[in-house]
DNA sequence: TCTTGAACCTATAGTGACTGTAGATATTAG
DNA sequence: CTAATATCTACAGTCACTATAGGTTCAAGA
């Protein structure tokens, strides 16, 4: 494969995301834009093709495009001390480790509320009991599943 | 207190969410309109501050809102079969395991990366080594921390 | 070479669940 | 009464995409 004179559809699909998504982030400046065709069309290089392998191998990660955004200035400079490369993969990563935390939390009171369901009516259905019940509102955390 | 003529501010604060969420939730038709004062404020009643609960509660499972929709159908009419909330409940259920998975498997992930940094240069930056290495692509599942 | 379908382009809006703000009106406390 | 607070609607922003409309360019096949 020549690593010159890339589509867009080509890195996209190399990169195995959508060329929307390729477009979205040179707009919001994490990818470089790139030269044109005279047909207007963008012609990438390896150098785009290396910087969207970082971007989407953080995004797989779990960093945020602003973490992202860092990291890549930072990547940017090799004489730079990686101290900050460290705090932001160190944050994230507490911040997955809370996020477990949440989850499994609120997996135990899923489970329980499953496991209290007899079938029957919704009039004495204990899943409804529980969601109607005001005085388990505060008793949880997290939502983004 | 009175479970009638609430204000906006008294329902969201009682609720523990804002007052815009509750006028969101009132646009996208989870909640019904309330009457209003001669000067167009809102006046809740306790149905609102239950059907607000129940809704809080609901998203605080981590809930969508579609689903909770559909909940509120359904616990609107005892004589129903619980069998769909039984269903909704344990398909959400299902989700949060499998995100609780994910997002493990990421961590293990992320810690060995950050196990590997052991400060320096960029130049020699195991993290940045890691993000950039394009056969590292597609190993990864997750990224809504 | 010609034709047609696929790929590319920009612009704009939508997704989900909120969240914030501007500018105006209503209410309440001192 | 006055000033501060609460409320209102309208509209846009958050985050990371995602889709679509309408138009242009390119490439494959006959």
């Amino acid at each position: 494969m020549t690593l010159r004179d890339i589509s867009i559809g080509r890195l996209a699909r190399d990169a195995g995301c959508k060329v929307q998504t390729i477009r979205y982030y040179e707009q919001i400046g994490l990818l470089p834009e790139p030269p044109r065709t005279a047909g207007n069309q963008r012609v990438y290089d390896k150098v785009h093709v290396k910087r969207l392998s970082f971007i989407r191998h953080s995004r797989e990660l779990g960093f945020s495009l602003d973490a992202i955004r860092e990291l890549l200035v930072l990547s940017d400079d090799p004489d730079q001390p990686c101290e900050t490369v460290d705090r932001v993969a160190k944050s994230h990563l507490s911040e997955v480790v809370e996020k477990i935390a949440r989850l499994t939390s609120l997996k135990s009171e899923l489970e329980r509320m499953v496991k209290q369901c007899k079938g029957g009516r919704i009039g004495a259905c204990r899943i409804i009991e529980v969601l109607a019940d005001h005085s388990h509102a505060h008793c949880l955390t997290d939502h983004s599943a």
